[in-house]
Formats: structure tokens, sequence, C-alpha cells
RNA sequence: GGCCGAUUCGUCUAGCGGUUAGGACAUCGCCCUUUCACGGCGGUAACACGGGUUCGAUUCCCGUAUCGGUCACCA
């Protein structure tokens, strides 16, 4: 570890393969949170090296993806294109920096020519597990068994290449020397040499693999940090071993490797099949897969709020050591620090994060929520001005955890009761509750003051205490008259956001029905 | 299986040798309220196990167990 300042540097780097998994999501605000509170710069860098793997939209969901929840990106691929000194950001338009490193190794001797075929390797695999060896793979003792330039001749590596044999390029891994790593999040984490095998560096369509990709370019961007999941820390002393060959070990990042996301239960690592099977999200967005046509949905549309995502994934796997729970982003910066990043796993529970969308929710102003609640209405087909919508927001919001629940709890101010709740009709309904609507009902006939939740209030209780009705007793049948159910907001909001002649008509029909 | 890593309430977590082991979600109860919800208050609930080290271990060390990751010309 070098003790110079220097200016803090971070990528996330995903592969377009599919949509961006929510653990990809927060390993990139990891990232974003950690730049900025370093006064650093955050890149994106497109990983597809995999020609095999490339899916059409993904890069482009991805960076939606971002910034929908707020990441912003200073360098790197972005819907415009290519931005930064970098450039470019796109592995696949990099081949040719690959194959320089690639072959500066070679001619150092730190890696050589390899021409086994898939069937060949897939034997020699086989061969070692039947001979019950430790681990099969092609390393420091393997290769000599196998085709490639250290049992070969040099004219014969010469004229196979020239004669266009494919063949990829594999590191040379020592024999014996232990690799040791200074994790931000592990501490130090020592690896043998011998546990590392003979990874294929440039692959024979001439793209590298991600360990030499990811090498090469961090290292020419100058990234000072490489902040990523947990499932690369078994290949990380590969990676130095790489920085160590190339000559650029003084300037190695340092690494933060991050603890996954594990299943709500059972156990394993969280996917897809739990997000379908507890009913809730696992991509920031929704997305259509390009080939099935399947839609997955996202967080988006499932309705989170961005700032309530962003802080509950803050939370899965850090905590700044404070009882503070809410955070805006601009506060996760302030208080996001690398080394309170835990070691463990964390069980993704989505009943968290439906409790911090319920928090955020509540504090969106009225006027924000409110063409949420005028869409279902028109889809229903029915009149909302949003004067009505706002009113009905400010009722219900704290009532529920999504904007699209609004429109549904407001049911019965929507809508006249059709019917009415059975068990509160045979508790509630009697004597005194048919002539305190009674009495109501004419009141508000000749009632021409504002129709307003006080006044209506004050009228109500007026009137009843005038016919000597206790209010209390016949409440309960009022709300019943009013919306055929026993629960829901506040009355005298519901009634004002009815409407006078609503609730009129709809007294006169529960005196009817009831 | 080899290698690497992890292990505090059901869940997310605080804790960095001495605490009545704290907070949040969920759950339960009470209060508020004409009801439900929100909110407020309170309750139930955890240091995986076994050895050390120490005057003293949740905390440090070693085992065991369990879980996770990884062992591709995928990232």
């Amino acid at each position: 570890m070098s003790d110079l300042v220097r200016d803090v540097r971070v990528r996330f780097a995903p592969s377009p393969t599919g949509p961006l998994h929510i653990g990809g999501v927060r390993t990139a605000l990891y990232n974003y949170l950690f730049a900025r509170k370093m006064g650093g710069k955050m890149l994106l860098r497109i990983e597809d090296t995999d020609q095999n793997r490339f899916v059409p939209g993904a890069e482009a969901y991805i960076i939606e993806a971002l910034n929908w929840v707020g990441i912003q990106i200073d360098e790197g691929q972005t819907a415009n294109g290519p931005s930064g000194p970098d450039a470019p950001y796109r592995q696949s338009e990099r081949r040719d920096i690959y194959q320089r490193e690639a072959l500066r190794l070679v001619e150092e001797g730190k890696a050589y020519y390899a021409f086994d075929t898939a069937d060949e390797l897939d034997a020699m695999r086989k061969r070692l597990e039947e001979a019950n060896a430790p681990a099969a793979q092609y390393n420091a003792i393997t290769r000599m068994q196998m085709r490639n330039a250290l049992t070969m001749s040099a004219a014969d590596v010469k004229a196979r290449i020239d004669g266009g044999e494919p063949h990829v390029i594999r590191l040379k891994t020592p024999r014996k020397e232990e690799v040791r790593l200074n994790d931000i999040v592990r501490g130090w984490v020592n690896v043998h040499s011998s546990a590392i095998d003979d990874k294929v560096l440039l692959k024979s369509d001439g793209l590298p693999t991600y360990h030499l990709a990811n090498v090469v370019d961090d290292h020419l961007m100058n990234i000072s940090h490489v902040i990523r999941g947990e499932e690369w820390l078994p290949s990380a002393p590969l990676h130095v071993l790489l920085y160590r060959y190339l000559g650029w070990e003084a300037t190695m990042p340092q690494f933060a490797h991050l603890p996954l996301l594990l299943k709500p239960e059972g156990n394993g690592k969280l996917s897809k099949r739990d997000a379908d099977l507890g009913g809730f999200p696992i991509f920031p967005l929704q997305w259509t897969d390009p080939f099935s046509g399947t839609v997955a949905r996202g967080f988006r549309e499932d309705g989170y709020l961005p700032e309530a995502l962003v802080n509950f994934l803050s939370l899965l796997g850090w905590n700044p050591g404070t009882e503070q729970e809410l955070f805006s982003m601009n506060e996760l910066i302030e208080a996001f620090d690398l080394e309170k990043i835990h070691k463990g796993g964390a069980r993704f529970d989505i009943e968290k994060a439906r409790w911090f969308n319920h928090q955020y929710l509540r504090q969106r102003s009225n006027a924000e929520l409110a063409p949420a609640v005028q869409v279902q209405a028109q889809a229903a087909g029915l009149d909302c001005s949003p004067e009505k919508a706002e009113q009905v927001v400010a009722l219900l919001k704290e009532r529920v955890n999504f904007a699209h629940d609004i429109f549904p709890e407001a049911h019965t101010i929507f809508y006249a009761p059709e019917a009415y709740d059975e068990t509160i009709r045979a508790a509630k309904w009697n004597d005194d509750a048919r002539r305190a609507v009674t009495v109501f009902r004419d009141a508000l006939l000749t009632y021409n003051g504002p129709f307003e939740a006080d006044a209506i209030k004050h009228l109500l209780s007026d009137t009843l205490m005038q016919a000597g009705i206790k209010q209390g007793k016949v409440m309960q049948a009022m709300r019943l008259a009013l919306t055929g159910s026993g629960v829901g907001p506040d009355l005298m909001l519901t009634m004002q956001i009815v409407g006078k002649e609503g609730v009129v008509a709809r007294l006169e029909n529960a005196l009817d029905k009831l």
C-alpha cells in the first residue's frame, strides 16, 4: 500500500448480459458513495468481452437504471456514448490494448500460447479427477502434458500461429509463491499460487477474459479502489499476480470485496427465482427479454421510490454505526465509510424495503403524488380533478406503502356503497343510527355553508346533540351508511371530498337499503 | 472435494475485553382515534458449539459445525 495521496477513481464494470441485478445496483451505489465521499470520480465501464452472452439493450438498461437510482457517472459509457479521457469504455472496443499487454507477457516469459481444444481440456480434467487430484487445473504441473508453447518447439508454435490454428494465451502461474492481498473489508488474504491455475488471459477469439481486461483497464484508467462483489475474492490473488507481472504493482488499486445479498429464507444467494416466489422485484427496472419476450418486474414499475431503494440497499452490508435509519443520498455520502462494510452476507428482506418506501412516500408532496391517483381514476373511467386527487392523496398517503395503493384505498370515496358490511350492520345499525342518519341528511339539505371537514363536523355534532343522540354511539353506523364499510380514513374529510350532493345521496340510499 | 470467506434477536444491524448486549423491520400489547391505518409507548426475541488466552470474553486465538463464494476460452 502506498502512502501517496492518490485521486480516488472507482469504476462500476457490469457485463451487458441482461438486466442489472439488485446486488449490482448496490455495488454501483457503494462505488458511487465512496467516490463522492472522497471527492473522486465514478466511472462506468462495459465489460462485454463475451460475445456469446451479449444481450441487446442491456447496456442501455444499465445506464438508465443507474440514472434512475441517482448514481451519476463522471466518466465512461453514457446514454450519449463514451465520455472521458480513457475512452473507449466498452472492452470490446479495446481489444488491441489487451492483445498488446498479453503479447508483452508472452515475450517476457510470464504467459504462453496454448493450443488445447475444449475436448482436450475436458479429457485432462476428467483424468485428474479420476486420479483423485485435489483440483483439476491447468497449472505448473499439468501444463507440461498439454499442447502449448512450453511443450513445443518455438518453430512449431510459430507455424501453428501463422497457420491460423486457434490458440489462447495463458498466464504462467508460478509453482510456489504466496500471494498476499490486503482487502479493505476483509484484511489480509493469503493464497498460495498453486491454487491459482494458468488462467486464460486472451481467448481464441482475440478478446481478453475478465481477469486480463479488468487489470489492464483498471491500471490504464487509474482506478484507485476496486469495489466489487465477494464472488471475485477467489480470483483477486490472480489479479495481484497480473499487476505484478505487468509491472504495475506499485500503483495497484486497493480492493474491497462486498458481502453478497442472500435469499430471504433458505440457503444461497439471492436469485430471480426468490423474487418471483416472494412476489417482489430483483431488478431496478422492468426488463423485457429480447429473445423470449419474458417480462421481469422492476422496482421502479412496482412503485418503489428510488430514494427508498437506495436507502434500503445502502444498509444491506454497511452501517455507519449510528442509529440513524433514514438517509438521503447526500447523507449517505457524508456517512459512508468502506471500513464499516460488513463481512457477512445479508438476507434480502423486502418488508424493510416496503417500510422505507412508506417513509419516503409520506415525504412526497400531495401534488407530486396526485397524478398517480388521477391516472388510475381515469383508467377506471372516473372523473378526477387534480384538486380532488390531491385531497385524496392528503387523506390516504400515510396509510399506504406505494403511490399506486392510494387509489384502491380511496375506493369508498370514488364509489358510493353498493353493499354494506354485514357485521357492522348487525352490531351498529339500530333505531338511533337510523334517526342520526335521517336528521343529518335533513340538516345537510338546508345547510348552505362551506362543505369542509371542520364545518361538517360541527354541523354533525350540533345536529346530533339537538336530536338527543350520543355521537359516539352512531358514528360507526354513519360510516357504514356513507361508505358501506366499518373502517376507513377520517370520515369528515371523506365527506368533504365526496361533496355535499354525494353525501346526501349516500345517506338516502342507506336509509333505503339498510 | 480443494481453496477462500462468513457466523449478535425471525430479518437488517450497533458492539471493536468489563454493557441491564443498543436501534430498526416484522410480531404482540397498550395509548391516541367515531373505525382502520398512521403515530406514540411498551413487550417477546440474539452473541452457532467446544476449547484456550485473560481477573474477566459477544469481543482475541485454535478447533468443530453450519452457511456462502469459487474452482470455464462467463463475468
